[in-house]
DNA sequence: GTCTATAGCCAGATAGAC
DNA sequence: GTCTATCTGGCTATAGAC
C-alpha cells in the first residue's frame, strides 16, 4: 500500500521533471528559432537558453528539424486562431475592424517577432502552407466573405473583393512590424518613436480602413 | 608603339573576362542570397549557379559575408531610389498614389523576392539600417510630407500623419508579395488565383488609398 | 534523465599547380 | 584567372558513463 503511494510520488516528480525539462526546452527553441529562423539557428544556443545540454535537445525531440516544427506549429497556433475568432464573431463589420487592429497590434507588441518569422518561414518552404490548411489550421474566412457582402447589399460599404478587403486589414495591421527597420529608415525614426508610431496606429488604423470602404 | 597597343589590348581582354567573371558571381548569388537569404545560402550553390568554383568566389570577393554585402546593397538600391523618384516627383498627390501603388506592383512581380529578402535581412541585421541611413542609401520623404501637409490645408484630404499615410501605402503594396504563402492558406487560393488577385490589386489599392484620405 | 566526449559531416576558406 | 585538393572549424547527432 505505502509503496504504491510511493510510486505515486515519484512517478508525479518524475513527470513534473519530464515536463518542466520538455516545455523549458521548447521554450528556450521558441525564444531562439522566432529570433534567427531555422537555418540561423544552433543547437548549442538553445540548449545554452535553456540551461541544459545539447543532448537533451536530441533527447526529447530527435533532431532540429523536429524540434523547429514543434516551435513552428506553437507560433503559428497563436496567430491562426486569434484571427478566427475576431474574423467570425457575431459584430458589426466596422466594430469588427476596429476590435482586430486594436487586439491584433496588442499581440504584436507583444510578441513582436512572431509574425515575421511565420512569414519567412513559410516563405522559405511554401508547402508547409498545404499541410497547414489540410490540417484545418488556417481559420476560414467565410462568415466574414457573407457580412462583407451583406453590407455591400446594404450599400453600408462601396463594392469591394472579400479577399482584397481581408489582404488589406491584414497588410495594415501586420507590415509596421514586418518592416519596422525598414520604415524606421524612411522615417528617419529610432526605436522609442516609431513605437509610439505604433501606439498612435493602434487607434486610428481601423479609420483609415473604414474610411476607405463606408459609402 | 605596337608593344603599347597589344598591351592595351590585353588589359581590355583581361577586364572585359574579369568584368564578366565578376558580375556573372555577383548575379548568380544574388539569385541565391535572395531565396535562401545569408545563413540560407551555400557558398557551393552560389558556384554552380555561376557554373564556376567555389575557389572563384573567394577570390574575386574574399569571404561570404562580403560578397551577401554586395548582393544586399545591389538589392536594396533596386527598391529605395525608385520609391524616392515617385515619392518627389512634381504630380498631384491622388496620382502620386496611383503611380507608386502600380509601378511597384509592376516592379514586385518580376522581382519577387526582393521585398522579403530586405526586410528579412533587416530584421536579422537592424545596425544595418543605420549605416544605410548615414550612407544616404535612404530616400528622404520631406517632398511627401509637404505635399501632404498642404493637401491637408487645401481640405483636399483628411487630416492624417504623413509617417502613417507612407506606411499605409507601403503595407498595402507590399504586404501581399512578402505573405504570400500566408495570405494563399488563408484566401484558399492557389498561385494563378493569387496572382489574379494581384494583377486586380495593381489597379484597384490605389483607389482604397485615395477613398480612405479624401474628403 | 542528464551529463561528457566524440563521431561524422559539411561549409567556408586557402594552397598551390597550371 | 581558374582549377583541384585540402585544411580547419563548427554543427548535428549519437555513444556511453553515471
Amino acid at each position: 500500500m505505502s509503496t504504491k503511494w510511493l510510486n505515486y510520488i515519484v512517478n508525479k516528480m518524475k513527470k513534473t521533471k519530464d515536463t518542466s525539462t520538455e516545455t523549458g526546452i521548447l521554450n528556450a527553441a521558441k525564444r531562439v528559432f522566432i529570433k534567427k529562423g531555422m537555418t540561423g539557428a544552433r543547437m548549442q544556443e538553445i540548449a545554452d537558453e535553456a540551461g541544459i545540454n545539447k543532448a537533451m535537445l536530441h533527447y526529447y525531440y530527435r533532431s532540429k528539424e523536429l524540434l523547429f516544427e514543434a516551435v513552428f506549429k506553437n507560433a503559428f497556433s497563436m496567430l491562426a486562431p486569434k484571427l478566427n475568432k475576431v474574423m467570425n464573431a457575431d459584430v458589426p463589420l466596422f466594430k469588427k475592424i476596429e476590435d482586430f487592429t486594436s487586439s491584433y497590434i496588442s499581440f504584436v507588441v507583444k510578441h513582436p517577432y512572431i509574425p515575421t518569422f511565420v512569414i519567412q518561414e513559410l516563405n522559405r518552404n511554401p508547402d508547409f502552407v498545404k499541410n497547414l490548411v489540410a490540417e484545418e489550421h488556417f481559420p476560414n474566412i467565410e462568415v466574414f466573405k457573407k457580412q462583407v457582402e451583406k453590407c455591400i447589399e446594404n450599400k453600408t460599404i462601396k463594392p469591394i473583393n472579400t479577399e482584397q478587403l481581408f489582404i488589406n486589414i491584414l497588410a495594415l495591421t501586420i507590415f509596421p512590424f514586418i518592416g519596422a527597420p525598414l520604415l524606421m529608415g524612411f522615417t528617419r525614426t529610432n526605436k522609442k518613436q516609431y513605437k509610439d508610431l505604433m501606439k498612435q496606429r493602434k487607434t486610428e488604423v481601423a479609420q483609415f480602413i473604414i474610411n476607405a470602404i463606408k459609402v
